[in-house]
DNA sequence: TCGCAACGATTGTTGAACAATCTGGGTCCG
DNA sequence: CGGACCCAGATTGTTCAACAATCGTTGCGA
């Protein structure tokens, strides 16, 4: 592993996002530095990149965890993403060759549907919301909204149970889809406003029935 | 100095948006380390948090700058800002403990207006936009908020006419709170908008004016 | 049982060291 | 004269060992 720094940061993410460490589990520098095999202070830069991120919790003198999201910050991405998502698609272009990465994604989930592979269905809805940020060619919204993504994913792998998160949801991508392309944004956004709500509402219920604070 | 870590992130972030480096100016490790009595390694911790907030420029092996927007991005912040607060206007109320702080940062810049203070103006300004995203109350889209001021105030810096940058916004907000509270939340959202538009508009043609990339 | 003091473990930070990489000149060749 | 190449100095990337500061816990005593 010569290339650190920023990459090493990435492939933390990557391992988190992945599940490879628990919602809330506690990682220590010492055992952690040695398993990924660098110093304790490169890992702690790569710690801050991720705190950043909000993947990860630093409290000062007691180390970092794994980010759990609570129902408070469920309902505050949520409200971010509503506002964000909405904001870009109001505004969007069905010609904007985003719309291809958008069917491309759509097209991953149904495929995966037939499979039953419910981790590339979550995967692939994911990629159909990026792709719809990047409708609106900013990279700032861009960064802004792949950091909610990546704090939602730990809400969904607190949760378990990824069929019910996602299986719905990959006929509604196909709705906001249709919706902009053949009615326009204002029609597309009320239909990603209903999508957004619901996919909320069901892991708001998951929390609930799991007893999360 | 006893605090370091996030802390030594806070202060060179203050001391950055304050315009103790020029935006560009290079920040080598060895010198700027040991003028704030820090060992390299916490100076490389506090410059990737700074690198993710986008008020520092990380580049591997070459070293850390002050970042300095270009047009692009300038054209992408208040893309961003826009779409955040224009999103966060509309569906605002009136009774929002917010209004508050948005009035009496409003009543700074006034005063502030008054003794030409132009440094003020541009803080109370913004701090005028921070309340106002507040409304939502949204953790996440305030953090996101933050920092695209901190980079815009960079900008700001670069271009070194405050007077034109600030002057005429102060009314510009006054009109955006009366149409809050007077006209409700879409007309409010119209006035930021135009608010926005001529912002951006004056940094652009100081920027074209300056032979700026 | 409760408060608390000492202990071990972990984080925060330092300084020195070395490898990897960049930068700026200078040289050589065409 | 101009450009490609290369070298040395400077800077960044990373490691390591050490110590101070802080946290959690454990066990002691009242």
């Amino acid at each position: 592993m010569s290339d650190h720094g920023t990459t090493l940061a990435d492939t933390l993410r990557e391992q988190i996002i992945q599940g490879a460490f628990a919602p809330g589990e506690r990682l220590s520098e010492a055992s952690l530095a040695d398993r990924l095999d660098v110093s304790r202070n490169t890992l702690r830069e790569a710690f801050r990149v991720l705190a950043q991120h909000g993947l990860v919790e630093h409290v000062p003198h007691r180390g970092v965890s794994v980010a759990s999201p609570t129902t408070a910050d469920v309902i505050d991405i949520y409200r971010a993403r509503r506002l964000i998502e909405g904001g870009v698609l109001r505004e969007a272009s069905s010609l904007h060759p985003g719309v291809t990465a958008m069917r491309a994604a759509l097209e991953r989930a149904e495929d995966a549907l037939g499979r039953a592979d419910w981790t590339v269905v979550g995967s692939a809805n994911m990629a159909f919301h990026a792709a719809l940020v990047s409708l609106a060619d900013s990279p700032r919204l861009t960064r802004a909204h792949d950091q909610l993504a990546a704090e939602l994913r730990l809400a969904f792998l607190a949760i378990d149970d990824p069929e019910s998160l996602h299986r719905p949801f990959v006929a509604k991508n196909r709705t906001v889809l249709e919706a902009l392309t053949d009615e326009g944004p204002a029609r597309a956004a009320e239909e990603l406003e209903r999508y957004l709500v619901d996919s909320e509402r069901r892991v708001l219920g998951a929390y609930s029935r799991m007893g999360r604070r």
